[in-house]
DNA sequence: TCTCAAACTTAGCAGTTTGAGT
DNA sequence: ACTCAAACTGCTAAGTTTGAGA
């Protein structure tokens, strides 16, 4: 009723046509007339009949019968409601037999002229059968992942993450990759090696096929794998993040990024006094270091050209992608960094740099092509070599962990307020996580109905303003009256101001998210502890933060941490 | 030291399901 | 009951890291 009769006011698009267009301020509707113009394209029709596969029969007196297709098609309504009891009843068939014979043609009509001889059975198992379809496609499914979703590790039925092999088709790849289009073969039985233990039931290859190897290697955790034909490279099958395995791997890797905190500003003076090093190597360590802590990039192995899209990470940065800035906007020493990183995900950021990074920028950049490596003396071996040395168990990657769970912690400290209610809560904990997106770059796509579905949450609030203020006016009119029963006035306005404030909320929420994706952060870089820890404290069920998978995924985390855990 | 294979994590997208709001 | 957006899931590409072998 809302929506049919809101005046044009509430609709932003018509006003802004109003307001664009002169003439329409001059019109005037008189004596009943709704419209000078009108031009549309009509309905969209119900799609034409699919005639029955010749296999399903209707049968007339006990015989085989083939319908004209106008006939067919309503005999097929009735079937489809045979299973109810209003078919029984004398009118509704009365009804029915009188207007299906006007369907039919002369010759059928001159067969069939009583009901009870026909037998639709046939054509109502059909239809029951495709509604079967669906659901035991489902079932099969739920069959499938019972039967092949599971394994047994060390008495432990855990789930398989990806058991189904990949189907053949055309590769696409991500950006500009020069293989795309080229067919991705089908794998067969022999293409596929297992890996089982030597007293397990060994899988059995399909009849008639053999595998390619069966192999039983304790030091692995892929249970089965293939070449691909592409890249030639190796795919693997292996447990869900739910298991075991994954988990203490997930925990251990937290675990080195909270050692690294420990050792943290030693690592960082070190490299500040590196930058002022006589060896060009270790400048170049230095400020590539420098970026992967500070602005969060990857470390960047090199590639082989032609194989892949050209992306670049710190090590393999190019000339061309920096920019340098002595002054801009004010400030000093600016780098510009444009390049395409992993997914060919563009990589934009203009920052600040420390005097000495620039002027190492510099002397990097000299005499060089656009094409050529910044870091010309480093690549992600040698870096990693060298975070070996300064800590155990530390790599390039340990950084972003790091760095992204402390921004995480620090971003939920300062933007959480004890007072706030659950949904603005949440909405913290998501702009917390959001500075880490931003931080990590994890971007998207700006959904498909981003536009139109953020007009309709517009119009959403326009309207709820509307109604707060009507119901305020309200209020004040029954207190001016001096009614004494404005009790249940005042709860309404109390639950339209909520109600507002909530839609508010999500569209900020939303307009702020647009092109920032969430979820990479939080399965990958963020300790779930922080999050345990912060529902705990703020008693914020856990379920508003993860889902049942992220929960699985986290059990570890959701089971060790209490509300005073510190990253 | 370099190269390459292997193993494992991280990544965004498309399609489907769920659920909130009316 | 219905609609639309949000949430979720599956998929598989694209990274990082390690270590063996030349």
């Amino acid at each position: 009723e809302d929506e049919f009769y809101q005046s044009p006011r509430h609709d932003k698009s018509l006003k802004r046509e109003r307001d664009d267009d002169n003439e329409w301020e001059e019109e005037r509707y008189t004596d009943g007339v709704k419209w000078k113009f009108l031009e549309h394209k009509g309905p969209v029709f119900a799609p034409p009949y699919d005639p029955l596969p010749s296999n399903v029969k209707f049968y007339y007196d006990g015989k085989p019968m083939k319908l004209s297709p106008e006939a067919e098609e309503v005999a097929t309504f009735f079937a489809k409601m045979l299973d109810h009891e209003y078919t029984t009843k004398d009118i509704f068939r009365k009804n029915f037999f009188k207007d299906w014979r006007k369907e039919m043609t002369s010759e059928e009509k001159a067969i069939i002229t009583d009901l009870k001889k026909c037998n639709f059975s046939d054509m109502s198992e059909y239809f029951k059968a495709q509604s079967e379809a669906r659901k035991k496609i489902k079932e099969e499914n739920e069959r499938i992942l019972q039967e092949y979703g599971f394994c047994i590790m060390d008495n432990h039925r855990e789930r398989i993450a990806n058991f189904r092999i990949e189907p053949p088709g055309l590769f696409r790849g991500r950006g500009d990759h020069p293989k795309m289009g080229m067919l991705k073969r089908r794998i067969r039985p022999q293409d596929i090696i297992i890996n089982c233990s030597k007293d397990s039931k060994h899988p059995e290859p399909p009849p008639g096929t053999k595998w390619k190897e069966v192999r039983h290697d304790n030091k692995v955790t892929w249970l089965v794998s293939w070449t691909e034909n592409i890249q030639g490279s190796i795919k693997y099958i292996m447990l869900n993040p739910s298991s075991r395995i994954k988990g203490e791997k997930d925990w251990q890797k937290y675990e080195t990024a909270r050692r690294l905190k420990k050792c943290v500003d030693r690592i960082r003076n070190q490299y500040r006094e590196d930058w002022k090093s006589k060896e060009m190597r270790i400048r170049q360590r230095a400020v590539a270091l420098y970026f992967i802590d500070k602005l969060a990039l990857r470390a960047g192995n090199e590639k082989e050209e032609g194989e892949t899209a050209d992306t670049v990470g710190c090590c393999s940065v190019r000339v061309e992608h920096i920019k340098l800035y002595p002054e801009s906007d004010g400030q000093e020493y600016v780098v510009e960094f444009d390049f395409l990183g992993k997914d060919s995900i563009r990589y934009y950021n203009k920052v600040p740099v420390e005097k000495r990074v620039f002027k190492n920028l510099q002397l990097f950049m000299e005499n060089k092509e656009p094409d050529d490596d910044l870091f010309d003396r480093l690549n992600t071996s040698i870096l990693n070599k060298h975070l070996q040395e300064l800590m155990d168990g530390l790599t390039a990657k340990v950084f972003r962990t790091y760095n992204a769970s402390i921004t995480l912690q620090q971003q939920l400290k300062q933007l959480t307020n004890s007072e706030d209610n659950v949904p603005a809560k949440i909405l913290s904990y998501n702009r917390a996580n959001r500075a880490v997106a931003i931080l990590c770059n994890h971007q998207r796509a700006p959904p498909k109905t981003f536009e139109k579905s953020m007009q309709n949450l517009q119009t959403k609030i326009d309207a709820k303003r509307d109604q707060l203020s009507d119901a305020k006016r309200e209020l004040k009119i029954s207190i001016y009256l001096g009614q004494i029963n404005n009790i249940s006035k005042k709860k309404a306005v109390q639950r339209i101001e909520e109600q507002l404030m909530k839609l508010e909320v999500q569209a900020t929420d939303r307009e702020e998210n647009k092109q920032i994706a969430l979820g990479t952060s939080k399965l990958n870089y963020l300790d779930p502890r922080i999050s345990v820890a912060w529902c705990k404290k703020f008693g914020i069920p856990i379920e508003k933060i993860y889902n049942k998978t992220q929960r699985e995924k986290f059990a570890w985390a959701i089971d060790m941490a209490d509300e005073d855990f510190e990253f």
